[in-house]
DNA sequence: TATGAATGAGTTTTCATTCAT
DNA sequence: CATGAATGAAAACTCATTCAT
């Protein structure tokens, strides 16, 4: 039991140094972050990061792919959830644009990490591996709704979800802080479901 | 006369550097390219770089905005050619992803660019401005296209010209060598276009 | 108390650096005396000098600035004593060039400063700020001893305080490491106190 | 025939860029001081310093020496000219006071010098011979004076002659623009004068 | 476990000097 | 002779990482 104190208290830590590490590197990019600082804003010394990470480079891995995958999880879900499939895509691309701004820091982490491949090639795939369970269950689900004439069934299902990505980050990368105030934003986020080309029952 | 074969000399060399450094930059990040490896690559030393080039940092804005502006001045001369609304912004898509392959590099550092917006604060002011001609004619164009009926009249221009925009630089962030030359690539240039949401008059 | 130790152990490295400083830039000039020679003179290595400085620059202020301080307050001191102003300048003249040869690199690199006000000016300004801390002293108390027919009442003070200043200068600049156990020394130790204008009453 | 106007033209721009390394080199010392600045600072470019002299530290020393000559040598011209010895070195010292502002730069030169013995040793030596020569000079002419009953006999010449040449140096050194046109400033002169003792026969 | 001083390899930048034109 | 592009050695400074306390 006391062990588990500390082991809380640890994982508290590393929560702390991993947040902070995900807002620098984000803002500052990679090489211009240092370490130093990461610990500084978080109240510790230089030495105490090397406690938690073995070292810079494993703080950059798990600060890109750990919150990617909290992302996924939660988009994936909502893909499981109960619904159709129109319902259910609908409803992904307004959770994930009505958090691309919380996530900002988040999604310009990837990015960046896609902007330098040879860089980080093993980074890269992993990145890239986690995007296409996402493009995949996309696909899955975008054939579904084909098959239930709730879309266009002209497109095909692996193009639409590799579009609806780009331009997910796309959207993400040429953000701004005032743009999700911009009185065209909810016309974007409505345009982003447009790509899936449903098919409009009775709209006109 | 001389004059001109140096003055000649010297900006065929600076050209060359530059594109070099577009490569590495692209490739590696800011950071991670050291001057001295793009001296190597060009076959000169560690001091002829800065013959050229004040600074790395100057460097590398001329290496992010240039080609740039050569891309921009591209895309604006198609849009200022003889032809409707649909068909400059259709020729327009073409070409740029007809292209996209080529810039791959030179837009993912735009795209670094705006990935470290903190750090070169500056550079990312002139990018936006530049990317900001680009939406402003796209716009224009893209209205007066909806007044010949040419495109869905719903959809207010400005949101469309952006999203445009966020599309082509997700498809090129996301692009992996495979993907041009991939079945699916055609038609993904075309779900670019679809974008503009187009009136189908009698094309079925 | 833990604090304390720490805090010593730094303050006496900084003096070590300081100390070794303070004889290289006085013998081989500021330009042509690297970081890494200092760090490699006491022990260390190149890093760490800038653990202890923020540059090479600030390092050479300090250097300039902080021993001339030590120099001032003593020779200050001297001058707040009990007795005639004859005695107290007598005093001070002894000491200084009795101290002269143990303050050579300290005074050369005043005068090392001096000699390249353009490109350092704010620390000229320093210099030459605390210079005049010393000679509106010497002012005042060789004002006093002329009221008391000490000195020559026919000199100005201002004009022979700064006579004396820049004799003392010339002799540090001019000084080889002979001069001080040359015979003539005990006589150019005399002649500036000669340079008061000393009224002589019945020495003969 | 011909050749001696190439010989003259040669000559000329030697001058000219001894003329501006003189200048350069006092305001911003040795290292500081670019080649490439002096050869822009007169209309030519860097490779053509190298025409003239063989090196940056062979400039420098020429840069030194040879206007430390001239002014050597006008100074021992003036004490080899008829009249009495206190004549003579009234007639120097008011000579050399009078032009020290305009010999600043190579009075700091000299000073530069003496500040870096380790560093220029040479030099330095070279420095101090000529000084050497000068103060010999005074020396021999004060000891005539001595005899003559014009200044004090019981000073030693040697020791009168460094407290002066000391002296001299001292005021370059602390010589500001400000203070040649200073009020205290032919007092300043005079007190130079004073320094030899004279016997003062009816100027009471 | 946390600390933080020391390390030292690595990077940008400068600049005297060379040499082909 | 003058030019000025190229050279490349040298120097300041940074920072991830280690380790004694």
């Amino acid at each position: 039991m006391a062990r588990t104190v500390n082991e809380e208290k640890r994982l508290e830590r590393r929560k702390r140094i991993l947040e902070e590490a995900v807002i620098l590197f984000a803002e500052n990019g990679y090489s211009n972050t240092t370490t130093a600082l990461i610990a500084k804003n978080i109240g510790v010394t230089s030495g105490t990061i090397f406690q938690y990470f073995p070292n810079k480079e494993a703080l950059f891995h798990a600060a890109v792919l750990e919150p990617l995958e909290d992302i996924q999880k939660k988009s994936l879900a909502l893909l499981q959830q109960n619904g159709t499939p129109a319902e259910l895509l609908k409803n992904m691309v307004k959770d994930q644009f009505d958090h691309i701004y919380f996530y900002t820091n988040e999604l310009r982490l990837v990015q960046s990490v896609l902007g330098q491949r040879i860089r980080f090639p093993e980074l890269t795939q992993k990145v890239l591996d986690s995007i296409k369970v996402m493009t995949d269950k996309i696909e899955s689900v975008y054939a579904e709704g084909q098959s239930m004439r709730e879309f266009n069934p002209g497109f095909s299902p692996a193009m639409i979800s590799r579009s609806y990505i780009s331009f997910l980050n796309g959207v993400a990368l040429t953000l701004g802080e005032d743009i999700v105030h911009h009185p065209e934003w909810e016309n974007l986020k409505a345009h982003a479901y447009y790509l899936f080309a449903p098919v409009q029952h009775s709209k006109n």
